[in-house]
DNA sequence: TGGTTCACG
DNA sequence: ACGTACGTGAACCAG
């Protein structure tokens, strides 16, 4: 039997708009969303999939009112219409069901399950299996022997389909397909504005129609009072007769809509793979190229446009090192090897260098890096390279002290573009040279692993091509740099950090194994004894650590109140347990078990694999991560150690200074509202920081308009949220729930902030219209951000575009400060052969390892480094404090 | 893999 | 009518 596909074109796109909706809304570099059409597609191809149909059609409706709607004259008044992002997709998917032959059907005055149901009962007149693809649960009433109605549904991202056959609608609903119409005339349908019968719910609805038949069997009952309907029930319907009749002409789909086409206007034809590649690449759906081959493969195998060489003899290396030295730079990259691997810990060693001759265009490969240690350790020698923080490491590791790393391509990338996150060589070669590094790599790695059992020598020319393209990046992207102003960040923030991060990498810090173990069982004990109680209250054994089975427990079998919900059924996070605490005893015991197991697997089993054998964490200081310009730290993330509760600060005990050492912690002050003072220039805040006044104190008064002697601890408290908020880039809704008032309140708040200071609302509009017009913000030092958001059509994106406007240029300039400075004290402590160790930053925060005798020196390095580092309108202070750990140090 | 939760600044 | 404070990373669950 042949069979028919016929899709709901409406429905399904706009199933798809709001099932890939979520985290990321799909968009390309123009704005354009494509992420309805992404998931129009992804369904279609898997419904052609499953069927393999010999027809195909696509129905959509036309914006023109229907006659079946007319009929209600409210309809079209209380109609929702459809949102910009998704009515902007609605001509790609047909243009691209077009460039794939299928047939779209439209016809003016009748809605898409209309020409559906039309086309269907065709169909099966025709001796074809129909199924019919909608989100639309209207259309079982199409559902016969050889019509089956498939929807979609998406589920935890993905999208599975249930289909309704005529077997299926008999069991779920007791009725044959058909007579849902009855049941809809009744009950009604909210969603598409289809009234019913006041009052009727589905349950009564089904059931009246199981035993009465129709609609007209039911009334013909009714008036000849041979109904065995009682009380308020029988009065509403028979009140409503019309209303019922009209909802049922409404809730029936027509089949007899005049479309003048024949069966073989539907058969599926083959693609024009030329158009339809068009417009995938357009739209950035590499996933669909890469699946239906139809990336055209213009160029085979380019001509490599260098050459490679071994260095074999005395005097090919002489001359490429006095071609480095003449020309007082070298461009390089390191193949590396795994040497070993112990948990977490990989140590890597470097098995080769290849080196670009200038004047030859020959990349040098060496096995012997011992060879080029005195270049390395040359400080007027310019070490250009990729990922030169590793490289650090790896040169340290053998003894040699690097000089001078002072080009890095993907730092120049992140740079240039703070959000793109594409800073691999790759990425960068293709963007600014044009260079496609995969159709240059002559030997596929992959396919030669594990051939052998010792794999010799991996025959790629990857780390030559890299070399290659790192010499043309150079130029271009200095080039870019000065355009853009940003040479100067590059080079004497960003560069001179990489040295910085690399030693503090290199370093580690001290973790008390033996301590971090046994606060580990205590832990669990506690763990144990919150558990046992959890499950004697609820009576029940469930997986506490889902927010699933939690749900469940907390909300339908101890019925407590719902505050809040996600997307995927009830929220369980502390903002409602704290709600709920008085409302059972289980909440508490929850509560502490939520915290006692994040501090015991994220930060007590977490972090044991990754302590060395000399007792110390080398977290992963990134350089190219995020928006703002701060570092990230991975691998373990030691940059959000708990600090804030009793137990967090225990577990800092276990992070310890080396025996006979001491941690040294200094604080910047208020870092972020300062640089706010700073770049507003608010003559109330700068006068705020020069009087050393407590400037939470001064918000409060300010905001509630009391004197500063008056401000109590709770008014104080709610005017540091103001702050925040201020910093963060207000919205009255975010506050109010901080603060947990009523939006209107917050609102005042927010006004009574920004009218006391006046500088601070200037500089809010000021940066907003800038970036507007600019596309981007920047901070102090030339630090760019672009945003894109604010020119997206959705309102709740440009929002978001705005608040990150406001926040960008005060928390990126902080990070540009503290990067500074920490430069600064690195210098010093290095200039002065100090034992001293910098370990770890925290955004505000420099932690340092240091001896006894160096102590009074460290204070006074910190001190001046970061309080001087830069001269603001306001002056920068720093909180300095010491101990044996980390919990005393702070 | 994405969603939820939670640790830090 | 909607659905929101900024910036991160990791563990865990469910599909």
């Amino acid at each position: 039997m042949k069979k028919l596909v016929l899709i709901d074109g409406n429905s399904i796109l706009n199933r798809a708009f709001y099932g890939i909706m979520g985290s990321k809304m799909l968009m390309t570099e123009d704005g354009t969303y494509t992420n309805a059409v992404y998931g129009f597609l992804a369904i279609l191809f898997k419904i052609l999939d499953d069927i393999n149909p010999e027809y195909v059609a696509v129905a959509f409706d036309l914006k023109a009112p229907t006659k079946r709607h007319e009929l209600y004259k409210e309809y079209k008044a209380t109609r929702k219409g459809m949102p910009e992002e998704l009515a902007s997709q609605l001509p790609i998917i047909k243009e691209i069901l077009q460039a794939m032959n299928i047939t779209i059907i439209e016809k003016e005055g009748y809605e898409a399950d209309d020409i559906l149901g039309t086309l269907a009962k065709y169909g099966e007149k025709q001796k074809l299996e129909v199924t019919i693809l909608t989100g639309d649960r209207d259309s079982f009433q199409l559902v016969s022997n050889h019509i089956t109605v498939r929807i979609p549904r998406t589920k935890m991202g993905k999208t599975e389909t249930e289909d309704y056959t005529k077997e299926k609608i008999l069991e779920e609903y007791g009725l044959e397909p058909k007579k849902l119409i009855e049941v809809k005339g009744l009950m009604g349908d909210t969603s598409d504005n289809i009234p019913g019968v006041p009052g009727i719910g589905e349950k009564t609805a089904l059931e009246l129609i199981k035993k009465y038949k129709t609609i007209d069997g039911l009334y013909q009952k009714i008036e000849r009072n041979e109904d065995d309907l009682k009380g308020k029930t029988r009065e509403k319907i028979a009140d409503n007769k019309e209303l019922a009749i009209l909802s049922r002409t409404l809730g029936t789909i027509n089949i007899e809509v005049p479309l003048n086409i024949g069966i073989d206007q539907l058969e599926r034809k083959d693609w024009n793979r030329e158009k339809v590649t068009e417009i995938f690449k357009k739209l950035r759906f590499q996933r669909f190229m890469e699946r239906f081959h139809l990336e055209e493969q213009k160029q085979e195998k380019l001509e490599t446009p260098f050459s490679s060489k071994k260095i074999e003899t005395e005097d090919e290396k002489q001359n490429l090192i006095n071609a480095i030295i003449e020309n007082k730079r070298i461009f390089y990259v390191f193949s590396t090897e795994e040497e070993k691997k112990e948990e977490l810990i990989i140590k890597k060693k470097i098995t080769a260098i290849h080196i670009y001759h200038e004047k030859e265009n020959i990349v040098y490969t060496s096995n012997k890096v011992e060879d080029f240690k005195e270049i390395f350790e040359r400080r007027d020698i310019l070490k250009c390279g990729d990922k030169l923080k590793q490289d650090y490491i790896l040169l340290k590791q053998m003894q040699v002290q690097p000089e001078n790393l002072m080009f890095d391509v993907s730092i120049a990338g992140y740079i240039l573009n703070a959000i793109s996150g594409k800073y691999k060589m790759e990425d960068l070669a293709e963007q600014f040279l044009g260079i496609q590094i995969q159709s240059l790599i002559t030997q596929d790695t992959k396919q030669q692993i594990n051939l052998f059992e010792e794999t010799e020598e991996k025959e790629s020319n990857t780390g030559e091509i890299y070399t290659y393209c790192i010499f043309h990046l150079y130029q271009k992207l200095i080039d870019k740099l000065k355009e853009t102003e940003q040479l100067e960040l590059f080079q004497t923030i960003e560069m001179p950090l990489v040295e910085v991060l690399a030693d503090m990498q290199y370093t580690g810090m001290y973790v008390n194994k033996e301590e971090l173990k046994s606060y580990g069982e205590e832990l669990q004990k506690k763990l144990e004894e919150m558990t046992k109680k959890i499950y004697e209250l609820a009576e029940t054994e469930f997986n506490i650590n889902s927010p699933k089975q939690l749900g469940e427990v907390l909300f339908e079998k101890l019925k407590l109140p719902v505050y809040k919900k996600t997307k995927s059924g009830y929220s369980t996070d502390v903002e409602v347990l704290e709600k709920l605490k008085s409302e059972h005893p289980i909440i508490e015991y929850l509560l502490e078990y939520r915290a006692v197991t994040k501090l015991k697997s994220t930060y007590v089993d977490g972090l044991i694999p990754y302590i060395d054998n000399k007792g110390r964490i080398h977290s992963y200081f990134h350089q190219t991560v995020t928006a703002t310009g701060r570092i990230s730290s991975t691998e373990p993330n030691m940059q959000n150690i708990p600090t804030r509760t009793e137990m967090g600060k225990n577990l800092r005990k276990a992070f310890q200074a080396e025996k006979d050492h001491i941690l040294v912690d200094a604080d910047y002050s208020q870092i972020e509202l300062r640089v706010l003072a700073h770049i507003s220039k608010d003559k109330t805040m700068i006068e705020a920081f020069n009087h050393d006044e407590d400037i939470h104190t001064q918000a409060a008064s300010k905001v509630f308009n009391i004197p500063v002697e008056e401000v109590t601890k709770e008014l104080r408290s709610k005017a540091k949220a103001v702050n925040f908020g201020i910093v963060y880039g207000i919205s009255d809704f975010g506050l109010g729930e901080q603060l947990n008032v009523s939006r209107k309140i917050a609102k005042e708040y927010i006004e009574q902030y920004l009218e006391k200071y006046k500088g601070i609302k200037h500089f809010m509009d000021n940066i907003i219209e800038i970036a507007r017009k600019q596309g981007y913000v920047e901070t102090l030092f030339k630090r760019k951000r672009e945003i894109p958001e604010l020119k997206s059509t959705n309102y709740m994106v440009r929002q978001f575009g705005n608040r990150v406007a406001m926040n960008t240029p005060i928390q990126g300039t902080a990070a540009d400060i503290m990067k500074l400075a920490m430069i600064r004290v690195y210098e010093l402590l290095k200039k002065e052969n100090m034992k001293s160790k910098m370990i770890l930053q925290v955004h505000d925060e420099l932690l340092i390892e240091t001896v006894p005798e160096e102590k009074d020196r460290v204070y006074q390095i910190l001190k001046d480094c970061m309080e001087n580092v830069i001269h603001l309108e306001v002056p920068l202070k720093i909180e300095i404090s010491e101990g044996k750990n980390w919990c005393e140090a702070k």
